[in-house]
DNA sequence: TTTGAGCTAGTCTTG
DNA sequence: CTAGCTCAAA
């Protein structure tokens, strides 16, 4: 008995198959996953092949750290010296050691998409672009393109031709490199770009990676574009132990440069590569798979494929038509809450799956009321907030001050009287003397005009220095500490507004914790924690890898940000068309964009295991405006007789018509196991840390102390009783009534 | 230089 | 609807 005699037939060809290209065709749910790892796992053990020369690369970090968890389980050694990462992550690890041979600082700044707007905004200044005509969103997404296609702004020069806008947009393309370059950082694109670069006129650094990643795995390949296909083109070149794992139906990042030509065309670059289809499907009941199947099957030209599965059929695929989005919205908190009160999983086994991040707001709102725990993903970033980045900027511009972006953001920060006109003159004598704004600084005194501003620059300067110096024998914390208190930061948030700061300094705290973990993280391993490290891990987290499986709160995002995962219950909202196809494809009138759509909501169904529930409203607003949308034309194509459609609910949803319904459910429901409350029980879920108010040390009120909350207002708490894994609170709202609800995610406010 | 009012424009998905 | 901008007043 071996572990690898717990896979199918094509599973165990695609591990054992460990030399030359290999395509592994896996459909939703297939154990793709279970594949590599055990590849992985063979590799070491029955191969005997160094870990050291192994490299995977995942879609995510959070996809990465399990990867290298459950290789850990089936090897037991080694794992860690597997280079398992992000394309992103492995790219900042080469460039941080070479980048010096690129004209470089090896602690560059990277730049998110903010950052590259600024900087955006500065170069159409600069070119005196009409941004009329050329909005920056525009010239970012073309800027963007030609980097994830390779070409330099040359050759994009080159490529214009006598065309007079692509002309245009060479020069901000040229100017936008220039600046980045002169900052020292690098945007999102670059790192991809870049390391293609070095690879490309560095030899003996490209033959060292080569060496070094005789193995190769790349997971989600039907999303890689043409610069992260020819990164591992390169560095396959060698050894051509290169496997890689899609699924063409699933290929949903056409906008941001996915090559759906890299998973069509596999087998011609890499003639002798093997194709392994993986067919069988272990996640989804019956009903749900040929609800995919149906739909995905109305795509033309995808690579032959046949998903099954041994699963019951299950229950029928609910659908419901509600008057309004916040119907909507009701109908599914409601239904969450009432299958977890009745054992049918937790809260966590549930996952609301939408378009667009704007829909997230009406759930937001209910499950509040509601008193739900929930976890929005995506949205805004947390880096992104204004107080975190405000901060962060602290940290480049003590870090590199080549970064002007994080000077000039940081400057007036809090407001120290340094007004446009002065930043404009300092700006103004940099570029005469093509020097960095923070040099400019420098050398304030010699900068004309500057008459008044310039004791306050030079007292800016000298915190910066006097930061500069504290970083050089404090912790992270410590400075971070040092920031704020010099600053007077916190202060200055209180000043524009209480209401605010407290949600703003609740942040801060939770950057200060995020870098405590780093330090510890650090520790444990053994590596110094600095200041540039922290930034980057920074900038390449996503929101997705926050999701903690053992936090019980139900989930919600958009169905870009679900591709990978699995849940048991599946609300799929706002199937309408207009939203989901969006109004974009639909007037696009192209087919390939629909088809995209259309991947999509294959990607959205083959998500549940369990149940899925789709749903749509006849009305919403969408901003400021009503507007009337037909069912989405998705829905249309799944079989009539996989669906049940039950009551349609009617406006204001009355209060007969929910218990008539939640009534028919109950029924509905008594005659089926149920198969997640035996596997899945409520008591082993963990707390939810998002919504950690109680510490062990109680939830920071007490009976009689007047409370706020987001939605009930001002009450006076009556009870708190302390439950197993919280404490439950009575609260006497003056406005809302009598209220019981979980101190963890109540998130009530001493007042 | 800062602040606030009042206006406009842009609307999808993301590391 | 709202973030982000401009413009005028303090």
């Amino acid at each position: 008995m071996s572990i690898y005699d717990t896979l199918n037939e094509p599973q165990r060809e695609a591990v054992f198959q460990t030399e030359g290209p290999l395509l592994i065709l896996a459909g939703a749910g297939s154990g793709k996953t279970r594949v590599l790892t055990h590849r992985i796992a063979y590799l070491i053990e029955e191969q005997g092949v160094n870990p050291w020369n192994i490299l995977a690369i995942t879609f995510t970090n959070k996809a990465a750290g399990e990867m290298r968890d459950r290789v850990d389980q089936l090897v037991g050694f080694g794992s860690e010296s597997i280079w398992v990462s992000t394309f992103h992550s492995m790219c900042v690890r080469i460039l941080r050691r070479h980048i010096e041979l690129l004209g470089y600082d090896t602690n560059f700044t990277i730049y998110d998409t903010d950052d590259q707007k600024t900087l955006m905004k500065d170069v159409c200044k600069l070119l005196e672009i009409d941004t009329k005509r050329f909005r920056e969103r525009a010239l970012m997404s073309a800027v963007s393109q030609a980097k994830n296609e390779l070409i330099t702004p040359e050759e994009f020069r080159l490529n214009a031709g006598g065309d007079f806008a692509q002309r245009k947009i060479a020069d901000v393309y040229e100017e936008y490199e220039k600046q980045l370059r002169a900052n020292n950082a690098l945007d999102f694109d670059d790192l991809l770009f870049k390391t293609v670069q070095l690879f490309q006129t560095q030899k003996d650094v490209l033959e060292y990676y080569q060496e070094r990643f005789r193995y190769m795995m790349v997971d989600e390949y039907q999303d890689t574009n043409t610069v992260q296909f020819e990164l591992i083109r390169l560095l396959a070149a060698k050894y051509r132990n290169l496997c890689v794992v899609g699924d063409d139906d699933q290929s949903i990042y056409k906008f941001r440069g996915a090559n759906i030509k890299n998973i069509l065309n596999f087998e011609k670059v890499f003639e002798d590569a093997k194709v392994i289809k993986l067919e069988q499907n272990y996640r989804s009941t019956q009903n749900i798979l040929n609800a995919a199947n149906a739909v995905i099957s109305n795509n033309v030209g995808r690579k032959a494929k046949t998903l099954w599965t041994d699963n019951d059929e299950g229950d029928k695929i609910r659908f419901r038509q509600f008057d309004t989005a916040y119907d909507e919205a009701e109908f599914i908190v409601d239904d969450i809450r009432e299958q977890v009160d009745r054992g049918n999983g937790t809260y966590n086994d549930n996952a609301i799956l939408y378009r667009t991040n704007a829909q997230s707001r009406i759930f937001e709102e209910k499950f509040v009321t509601a008193n739900i725990p929930y976890k929005i993903v995506g949205g805004i970033n947390f880096y992104a907030r204004r107080e975190i980045k405000d901060l962060l900027c602290y940290l480049k511009t003590i870090d590199n001050g080549k970064d002007d972006l994080a000077v000039r953001r940081v400057i007036n920060v809090p407001k120290r009287g340094i007004g446009l006109t002065s930043i404009n003159r300092v700006q103004d004598y940099a570029a005469a003397y093509d020097i960095g704004f923070y040099d400019a600084l420098l050398s304030a005194d010699a900068i004309p005009n500057i008459g008044r501003g310039l004791s306050k620059l030079e007292s800016f300067v000298a915190l910066i220095e006097h930061f500069k110096v504290d970083a050089k024998d404090m912790t992270l914390s410590d400075l971070m500490q040092e920031i704020l208190d010099v600053t007077g930061y916190i202060d200055s948030l209180m000043a524009e507004g209480p209401e605010e700061a407290e949600a703003r300094i609740e942040n801060i705290d939770e950057l200060r914790s995020k870098i405590a973990t780093y330090e510890e993280t650090c520790e444990e391993n053994n590596e110094p924690a600095t200041l540039n490290g922290f930034l980057e891990e920074v900038a390449l987290v996503a929101d997705i890898d926050s999701l903690d499986e053992d936090t019980d709160y139900v989930v919600l995002m958009t169905l870009h940000s679900a591709k990978g995962l699995e849940f048991s219950h599946v609300y799929l909202a706002g199937l309408e068309d207009g939203i989901f196809p969006s109004y974009m494809t639909i007037t696009a009138d192209s087919p390939e964009e629909l088809e995209e759509e259309r991947r999509l909501c294959y990607v959205g169904i083959t998500r549940a295991e369990e149940e899925l529930t789709l749903t749509c409203a006849r009305r919403r607003m969408i901003r400021g405006e009503t507007q009337y949308n037909k069912i989405s034309r998705f829905l249309k194509e799944i079989p009539m007789e996989l669906l049940s459609t039950g009551g349609i609910f009617k406006k204001e949803a009355p209060v007969e018509e929910l218990a008539k319904a939640s009534a028919y459910m109950q029924a509905k429901q008594a005659f089926h196991t149920k198969p997640f409350a035996a596997s899945n029980p409520f008591s082993t879920a963990k707390p939810a840390k998002e919504f950690g108010t109680p510490k062990g040390d109680g939830p920071g009120y007490d009976v009689g102390d007047r409370v706020q909350h987001v939605k009930f207002g001002e009450g006076t708490v009556t009870a708190l009783v302390k439950g197993g894994r919280d404490y439950e609170v009575t609260v006497d709202f003056d406005s809302a009534g009598t209220k019981k609800m979980f101190a963890m995610f109540a998130k009530l406010r001493k007042i």
